[in-house]
DNA sequence: GCCAACGTTGGC
DNA sequence: GCCAACGTTGGC
């Protein structure tokens, strides 16, 4: 094992990824062997550029339900691989086969990531909205669709801190 | 390179 | 269900 793992610190990034619970839930997530999934299926250049090269084992990662009735960040997860290439584009099978990315030269890539903290409760989308130290999240730009984004530390925080009190 | 058409996302 | 916003495609 020559990987040395990133510790949290300065070098640790934070992320975000969205996902529809009627596909593939938090729960899912939590109740999937090992609690870890493969986040292959992102058919998104900007996102699948950010899996490929800037997520790196050891980032945190907010999972956030959308196109639900109550949209918002559910709990934590630890990417626990770099990028590998995504299978799922290589089978004719797949939904989200791509006919024109080749095992021998891959067009998607995805990382792994393992569910680590539900949270005490949802924070609604609504309520980062609020809150004015939020507002520069890609999440809350209007029309922002990207499905795989960064956080800022101080972000981050603020979010943490919002699921660790009541809701107001 | 332009840009209209199309399919998708996702909040409301 | 609606529809604004977005990314991709493909004709030109």
């Amino acid at each position: 094992m020559s990987g040395v793992k990133r510790q949290a610190g300065p070098n640790r990034q934070y992320w975000l990824v969205k996902s529809e619970p009627g596909s593939f839930s938090f729960d899912d997530l939590w109740n999937s062997p090992g609690r870890t999934t493969r986040w292959d299926g992102v058919r998104n250049y900007q996102a699948r550029n950010l899996m490929r090269d800037e997520m790196k084992k050891g980032d945190l990662v907010f999972f956030y339900h959308s196109s639900t009735d109550d949209p918002g960040i559910v709990g934590i997860a630890e990417v626990v691989s770099n990028a590998v290439p995504d299978e799922t584009a290589h089978d004719p099978q797949n939904p989200h086969f791509d006919p024109r990315s080749k095992p021998e030269n891959p067009s998607w890539h995805a990382v792994d990531i393992r569910a680590v903290e539900k949270f005490p409760r949802p924070v609604a989308l609504r309520e980062l909205r609020a809150k004015p130290e939020l507002q520069g999240m890609p999440l809350l730009q209007k029309g922002s669709r990207l499905s795989v984004q960064s956080v800022g530390a101080a972000e981050w925080n603020a979010v943490l801190a919002l699921a660790k009190t009541p809701a107001s």
